[in-house]
DNA sequence: CAAGTCAATTTGTCTAGGACAAAACAAAGA
DNA sequence: TCTTTGTTTTGTCCTAGACAAATTGACTTG
């Protein structure tokens, strides 16, 4: 028959576990030989064949890896000592979320494994108007996104609860953004994200807190390449180029890209950059700003303000 | 203005080139050796170094092979040459619009170019409010979409220019989306694009399509892997995929897949194929009904309708 | 005890050359 | 004109090795 038969357990060539996980085809291999996993099957050809549970696997080193572990030390663990890890590493990043605040983002949680889709999108439109965009977004999208990331790295997630997600919260920002009357004044600020970056939900986000502080906003969507960037910022007439990275870019890379774009960015633009990735908050720089947090982006713009009191009209 | 002449000329490596060009690590050095394009000069350590004309040729080269050309015989032209060749391929394609509304689209290209972004953004949603949605869909958007993708490939667009067209499409779609009321009639439908196809424009399209037909929409946005595709039609309990495909993909892959996703999921459920990839057209498939164009989803959707009349409350 | 220096280890990414299936083309047949 | 061959082109995978950059750990010094 055909190989399509054995297709209950979904098998990934390295080019789709490269795709699914992030890690780069030479380090799976690398991996292969120096810790003995994963060991893929291979195909009548002598392809490496991924089986579901290696991916998943690997999903999680990902995450640990972005966390500051270190694939020697944990490569061995089994998955069950992998996710405890994971949850014990982001119990930090939790820290910072009310308590009781918990409960009630857990039970939004709960809508989505419910498969209530409409429902929770009611209930996220409802939260915008009711809390204000900014505390909206800082209170609420900013710690669902972690626990769905989580939820996600333990299995408690499948792909596609955490693609409606994404895209529940991106209709209600972009219907938020919609209502923010747009201004004149401030910084013209041009977000977007580098090539092979394509979570687009921290670019909205930001966008939000930009727009509410009165910034002019041109979003160029996600994966934009370095030099198209410049163009963009030239014509125009950009400020701030403002960029967001989630966890999954691996750390050299992305300092490299930031210094690229400051190289080639006429020295007065700006460079922002955001999100979770630990790779920008490694060493400061004098390439970019880093944006800590979302509300550090209020206390940006104000200084930037300050900055550009005279230079601006 | 100046250029970077003034620092040491910039150089990329290999990882870089793949970034902005989308060309892989692999398919570089094996053009070097087949081709003898790029020649990279090399750094202390051996490593490739390559120019900013060689990685602006590869650029050209990318477009070209986007639009059906072959490596063999382009990768030896001057990037004259190359520019011309993308200036004439791209010509054809423009046949089908209506002469008179020509002229008025033309002008929305100028507006783009004039990278005056927030005057189209409003001439954009005037248009879709004054015409209605789907006409606006149907007229305006769809046959932009392919001279946007012309100008584009004949160099005439930068990519930032295409990024700001389509991020300002988008929030005006979604924007009238918002406005359609919900429904509980008509079939729940699923729209998604498959892995490795980025383009959610013309999912955003069918949406707006559909949601106008009064169908239930749940939209996972793109790349859902088709194992999860499956699980969500179960666990949202739809009637039809609507998946969309671009140019892009290659032929076999598109076919073989959706053939992969019709054997998984559950009979009852119908999937629903559209978009400009040439792929779809070739054989008529049991698999999957073509909505060969935008106006054909109301009718698949009034058909549907009356072939389950009385299988649906 | 804190802080700096230096060597050892870990780790990611590059190199080379080879292989091969799948896609695209071209030519011959129906 | 359309299908069906065979041939060429082309992308992506393979192995195995190298080495710089990052990190760790031991040691010295203020």
């Amino acid at each position: 028959m055909n190989e399509r038969a054995d297709l209950s357990q979904p098998s990934f060539s390295i080019a789709a576990v490269e795709r699914d996980t992030g890690l780069p085809k030479d380090t799976l291999r690398v991996w292969e030989k120096r810790y003995n996993f994963p060991q893929p099957g291979r195909d009548s050809f002598g392809e490496r064949i991924y089986s579901i549970d290696q991916v998943e696997k690997l999903r999680v080193i990902k995450r640990l890896l972005d966390g500051g572990h270190r694939p020697g030390k944990i490569i061995g663990l089994s998955i069950d000592e992998l996710v405890k890890l994971a949850e014990v590493s982001s119990a930090g990043s939790r820290m910072h979320v009310a308590p009781d605040s918990l409960d009630e983002l857990n039970g939004y949680m709960e809508l989505i494994k419910r498969h209530d889709a409409e429902e929770f999108r009611q209930a996220m439109s409802r939260l915008a108007l009711t809390m204000g965009l900014r505390r909206f977004v800082v209170e609420i999208v900013a710690p669902m996104n972690a626990m769905v990331g989580d939820a996600w790295a333990r299995g408690y997630f499948e792909i596609f609860e955490e693609h409606i997600y994404t895209e529940t919260i991106q209709v209600v920002l972009r219907n938020a953004l919609n209502t923010i009357p747009s201004t004149r004044k401030g910084p013209r600020v041009l977000l977007t994200t580098l090539p092979n970056e394509l979570h687009g939900l921290g670019l909205l986000m930001a966008e939000c807190i930009f727009s509410m502080e009165g910034a002019q906003c041109i979003s160029l969507g996600t994966q934009t390449p370095i030099y198209d960037i410049v163009l963009a910022a030239r014509a125009q007439n950009i400020n701030i180029v403002a960029l967001s990275f989630s966890v999954i870019q691996s750390s050299p890379a992305v300092l490299e890209a930031v210094a690229e774009l400051r190289e080639k960015l006429p020295p007065m633009v700006e460079i922002w950059c955001g999100g979770s990735s630990t790779a920008l908050r490694k060493k400061p720089s004098e390439d970019f700003v880093l944006l800590s947090s979302l509300e550090s982006i209020s206390e940006s713009i104000a200084d930037w303000r300050l900055r550009n009191k005279f230079n601006q009209q």
